[in-house]
DNA sequence: GCACTTATGTAAAACATAATACATAAGATT
DNA sequence: AATCTTATGTATTATGTTTTACATAAGTGC
C-alpha cells in the first residue's frame, strides 16, 4: 500500500529509492545499467523510473552511450529539481551559498564573522542569510533539500556539535543541527572543513581511490582521511589531527597549542611566518609566505622546504599507520608546489617500508578556495541519496507544495 | 522461483539468508527482534526460520528472555551444524583446529615449520593434516564451511597473497587461496596474525567497540585496527605497521629492517633481548625478556618500562591519526603489564590533545595464545553469515550430501 | 485463578515483483 | 536498404510478500 494518500495521478514515487540512489551516486546512468545494479526486473525499473521522471527528479539526457545495438540513453538526477543551502564559516567570513544538485552554486553571499561571536546569534544570521538565498533558489529549483555547514574546529558530525578546545569560543556542545532544524524542517549537517575538503577532493578528483590521506597545510595543519572508500572520522570526530604531533629536539618550539615541538609549530604557516619575521620579512599568514616564496626570496624557499620535511616526517607516520594509496596535499601552501612537496616526498620514502611506498602517490590538490563548500554539497547529496535515506527524501518530495 | 530444484521435501531454505545472517551475527536472537531488524512480516518470518530450523543450521535455545507478556525464545546458530578449519603459521610452528561455529576446538593438531620452506609444500601439509581434521570433525559437525589461515607476515587480504618483504621467503605473491581452493572446494581465507588477533580481542571483550588499535607487542612490534566497527586493512593490507616507524635520535639502534631508530629496534622483544645480553643476562626471545621481567630484575623492569615509553609515543602519534576510543595492548610483553602500560599511558596522555584522550581507555589484552587462531574463525564466520554472501552459504548446504 | 501483556502461528485476501513472451526502437554493420 | 544487435516497453501469468484478522501461547501481576 502507498503511503501517501493524497491522490496523486500518474504512478507513485513508491519504492523508488533505491532507482534513485542508484543514479544520484552514479552507480547506474542506464536503464540496462540499473536493471544489472538492482537486481530488479524491467517491469519493475521502468515502473519506478517512469515515477522518477515524471516527478522531475531524474531526466533522460541527450547523450547516449553506445552498445553495439540501440544505445542507451543516460540518465541524470536532475540538477535542477532542488537545491541545498551551504555554509562555510572561516576564521573571518563565512561564505554561503544555495547550490543545485551539480552541485554548482545558484547564489551566494559572504558575511563578515569573528571567531568571538556565540553560536547563538552568527546561525541566527546564517539563518537570514539562507532565507533570502532560498528565496531566490525557490524560483528556479523548487524543492529545498537539505543544509550543510563547514567548520574550522574539530566536530563530532554524529552529533552536530564543536568538540573540544578550538578557536570557535563559546561554540563547545552547541547543538547547532538542533537550532537550525527549528527554523529549517530539512536535514541539517556539520563537519569540520578539512574533512569536507577531503571528501571535494575524493569526489571530482579520485573517486575511484579507496584510501586516501588529504593534508590541508595552511596557516595551521590538519588532515582528513578516506578509508575504504569512506570518510574517516574516528570516535569523536578528532581523526586526522596530525598537527599536534610531537617530534621533540632541542630546539623544539613553543605551539600554540602549549605543547613543544608540535608539527604545526615547525612548519604550519603561521610558525613559517614567525620564522621570516624573526629574518626580518613581513609576515603573517601562510599567504604572506607564500607570496614572499612566489618573489623566491631564498629565506622563504628554504623555510619552506624544511617545512615540507617536518610535514614528510608525520606524513610517513600516517602513511605507516593506515597505508592509504594516495596523498594530495592542499591548503594554502601548497601553492608553493614542488618546493613544499620535495620534502615531503623525500621523506616518506625515506622512512617508509617500500610495501607502504610501493603503490603510493603524492600530489598536490587542485582544489580552489571553495572546496569546502562543494566538500559540504557532496556529504549532504551523499547522505540524503544513501539508499537506506532516500526514501525519506522522496516522501519530502512528494509532500511539497507544487 | 526457487534455485534449489533438487525437489526438498518441507519449506526450502530460499531467501532465508537475510534472517540467518540477522541471527549468525547477533543482531537479532530472537523472532520479534528478527521482525525488528529484517522490516519482514511475521508470516515471512515464520516462513524462512521454520526452513532454518528445519534444516539443523538453526536451533531454539531452551534460554527465554523476559518481554513483559510472553517471553520470547532465543534462537542460535547451531554449532555443532558445520565446521571450519583453521590453522594458525607461526615461525616455528604450525597450529591447526577444526572449529565449530561457536567457534571452539573440535579437534587440533600442530606441526613444525621453519620459515624457510616453501609455500606449496607447506600448504601440502597444511592440506594433509586439515583432511585428517575433516574427517573428524565431520562424525559430529557434518557441514564443511570454510578454511581460514593466519600468516606472521603481511597479508594482501583481497588477493590471499603474503606481500612485501618478509620472514616468510619466497611466499610473495604466491596464490595461497588458489592452491587451497582446489584442493577443497570451500571459501578460504587469509589474513595476518595481528589483525587476526584484533578481531579476536574486538569480537569478544569490545564487540560494542568501533574504532580501537590493537597493539601486540612481543618479539616485533604490529598493530591491528578497528575503524567505524570493521577491520580496516588499508590500501595493500600494510595498515598498523607502527613497527617501523623511525624516531632519530643520536644513539638510534640499527633495526632488523635496515633501519636506524625504528620502535622496533628500540622497544620490541628482541631490542630488549639485546639490551639484556649486553648487561649479562642471557635473553634472546621476548619470552626470555617476560621470564626476567618476573623474577623483578631491575635491569628488565628499566628496559621495559622504557619500552612502554617508547610504544606510548608511536601510540600517541597514531591516536592523533585515529582516534580510537580503545588502545588494546597484547602480545609476549603484555605479560609485563603495569610495567609496560604505564609508559603508554604516561606518553599518551601527555602528547596527545584533551580531546582525543578523554574518552581513551588503554587496557591490557586478555588473548591467549590462540587468538589468532580464534580470530581467524571469527573472520570466516563473519564473511560468510555476512548479509551478502550467506545465500551462497545455503546453497552449498542445501546441496550437502546427507 | 484471572486479567493483562507480549509472543507466536495461520488462513485468506490484497498487493508487489518477476518471468515470459512479444513488440518496437535505434544505432552499427553489411 | 536490409540486417544485426542491444535497448526498451508492455501484457500476461506465476510467484512471493504483506496485510488483516483471528487464534493460541506463556509469562507477570493482582
Amino acid at each position: 500500500m502507498g503511503r501517501h494518500e493524497q491522490g496523486h495521478e500518474g504512478p507513485t514515487l513508491d519504492g523508488a529509492g533505491g532507482i534513485l540512489s542508484l543514479i544520484a551516486t552514479g552507480q547506474a546512468s542506464s536503464r540496462a545499467e540499473l536493471l544489472q545494479a538492482s537486481g530488479l526486473s524491467r517491469v519493475t525499473v521502468t515502473q519506478r523510473l517512469n515515477a522518477l521522471l515524471s516527478s522531475g527528479l531524474v531526466r533522460e539526457t541527450e547523450e547516449t552511450l553506445p552498445s553495439g545495438g540501440r544505445p542507451t540513453r543516460v540518465l541524470a538526477i536532475n540538477a535542477a529539481s532542488g537545491f541545498l543551502l551551504v555554509a562555510n564559516i572561516g576564521e573571518t567570513h563565512i561564505h554561503l551559498a544555495a547550490m543545485d544538485l551539480t552541485p554548482a552554486i545558484i547564489a551566494q553571499a559572504t558575511l563578515p564573522f569573528s571567531v568571538t561571536s556565540g553560536p547563538e546569534a552568527t546561525l541566527q544570521q546564517v539563518g537570514d542569510v539562507f532565507e533570502a538565498l532560498a528565496a531566490e533558489a525557490e524560483k528556479t529549483h523548487g524543492f529545498f533539500l537539505g543544509i550543510s555547514l563547514s567548520l574550522p574546529t574539530p566536530v563530532d558530525f554524529k552529533r552536530g556539535c564543536v568538540v573540544g578546545p578550538s578557536v570557535l569560543n563559546g561554540w563547545d556542545d552547541f547543538d547547532i543541527i538542533g537550532q537550525l532544524q527549528t527554523r529549517f524542517a530539512v536535514p541539517v549537517y556539520v563537519e569540520n572543513d578539512v574533512n569536507l575538503m577531503t571528501i571535494c577532493e575524493h569526489k571530482r578528483r579520485f573517486p575511484t581511490v579507496d584510501d586516501m590521506l588529504f593534508v590541508k597545510v595552511g596557516t595551521g595543519i590538519g588532515s582528513g582521511m578516506i578509508a575504504g572508500g569512506r570518510m574517516f572520522r574516528g570516535a569523536q570526530g578528532a581523526a586526522g589531527d596530525i598537527g599536534h604531533i610531537q617530534f621533540l629536539s632541542d630546539d623544539a618550539p613553543l605551539c600554540r597549542c602549549g605543547k613543544f615541538g608540535c608539527v604545526e609549530a615547525r612548519a604550519a604557516g603561521w610558525a613559517i611566518a614567525r620564522d621570516l619575521s624573526a629574518r626580518g620579512f613581513h609576515a603573517e599568514t601562510a599567504r604572506d609566505v607564500i607570496d614572499l616564496v612566489e618573489q623566491r626570496k631564498p629565506e622563504a624557499l628554504m623555510l619552506l622546504r624544511a617545512a615540507g620535511r617536518t610535514i614528510g616526517e608525520v606524513i610517513s607516520d600516517a602513511v605507516s599507520i593506515i597505508n592509504p594509496s594516495l596523498i594530495v596535499i592542499g591548503g594554502t601552501l601548497a601553492r608553493g608546489g614542488d618546493f613544499l612537496l620535495s620534502g615531503i616526498r623525500e621523506l616518506v620514502y625515506q622512512r617508509c617500508l617500500p610495501l607502504a611506498t610501493r603503490d603510493l602517490s603524492i600530489v598536490l590538490s587542485t582544489a580552489q578556495e571553495d572546496s569546502a563548500l562543494f566538500g559540504a554539497a557532496y556529504l549532504l547529496l551523499e547522505d540524503i541519496f544513501a539508499p537506506l535515506k532516500v526514501d525519506r527524501l522522496l516522501e519530502r518530495f512528494a509532500a511539497r507544495p507544487l
